[in-house]
DNA sequence: CGTATCTCAGAACGACTGAGATGA
DNA sequence: CTCATCTCAGTCTTTCTGAGATAC
């Protein structure tokens, strides 16, 4: 992200679309570089935790709960495969279907990965103190849900 | 953005980090389609608004008050350009300078593009009443200010 | 038959890099 | 010589589309 040390254009710097822009550029970046410390990319978090929360699932539908495109979890899963931190499976019930299991060495990493997280949401949101940040938790919790199920 | 109707972690949807890149994906898809519809990118309104506010500036001095790349400022300019919304002018004070003017077509166009972020800003805050508006504008400002500040 | 799944190849997008030509 | 500017060509990343093979 370009910023140099020019003053952006009024318009820009008070507009909700161009803030929540930049703090999410800010904050890819944070996680990106937390995640690939840690061997890992965001489409890895987001498998595990899906694996971990609702349990062995097919590819499909860990797509729709980690909200990644059903190609992208194909070669998401390929690489977690390759560090043995999931398996294949295929379904006896749907041959149609993989079934997707987390293994231990995969929930050691999503712990991991846990923590990476946890730090780099605190410094993301270093200069708010913990009601103001819950405020904002708050606040684009609603935005999200409001488009989310406007769209669905 | 793929969300499908099916419910995320619990880990994902409380963590700022991924509510942030959420309204960020929406917001862009908005402001995207409005600016499209006027026939416009994010990169022309910025541009333009940059020079409204600062009166005409060589083309680096554009994309650094923009946040653009100086490769996509040519793309851009080039787009405007056949518009009719910007001119292009060597600089007789340093040669290797372009002027770069807004046109009053190109002020009509962003005006435009003004109200339709207005609207777009509008629909993505619908949820939120005025004061929260200002509330989140203010807590988004803080962080995005802070991390600005830590890269320069 | 229509629909769902897994997989691959590639497109579209935004942000960025490298290098050449020109000139301060 | 060093640095800044404009331009082009092309990379990289993320997200998504299309199509094929297989199975329900």
């Amino acid at each position: 992200m370009i910023t140099d040390d020019a003053r952006q254009p009024e318009r820009l710097r008070h507009a909700a679309s161009w803030l929540i822009n930049q703090a999410s550029a800010h904050s890819h970046r944070l996680v990106a570089d937390g995640f690939a410390a840690a061997g890992a990319r965001g489409y890895h978090y987001r498998l595990l935790a899906a694996l971990e929360e609702y349990g062995p699932a097919s590819q499909a539908d860990l797509g729709r709960r980690a909200a990644i495109d059903r190609s992208d979890v194909v070669a998401a899963l390929n690489e977690m495969a390759e560090g043995e931190f999931v398996e294949r499976a295929p379904d006896p019930a749907d041959r149609r279907r993989n079934i997707i299991t987390l293994t231990p060495a995969g929930r050691r990493h999503l712990h991991e990965l846990d923590r990476v997280l946890a730090g780099v949401q605190d410094e993301l949101l270093a200069p708010l103190s913990a009601p103001e940040r819950a405020r904002l938790t708050e606040l684009l919790t609603r935005i999200t849900d409001h488009h989310a199920r406007s769209r669905p």
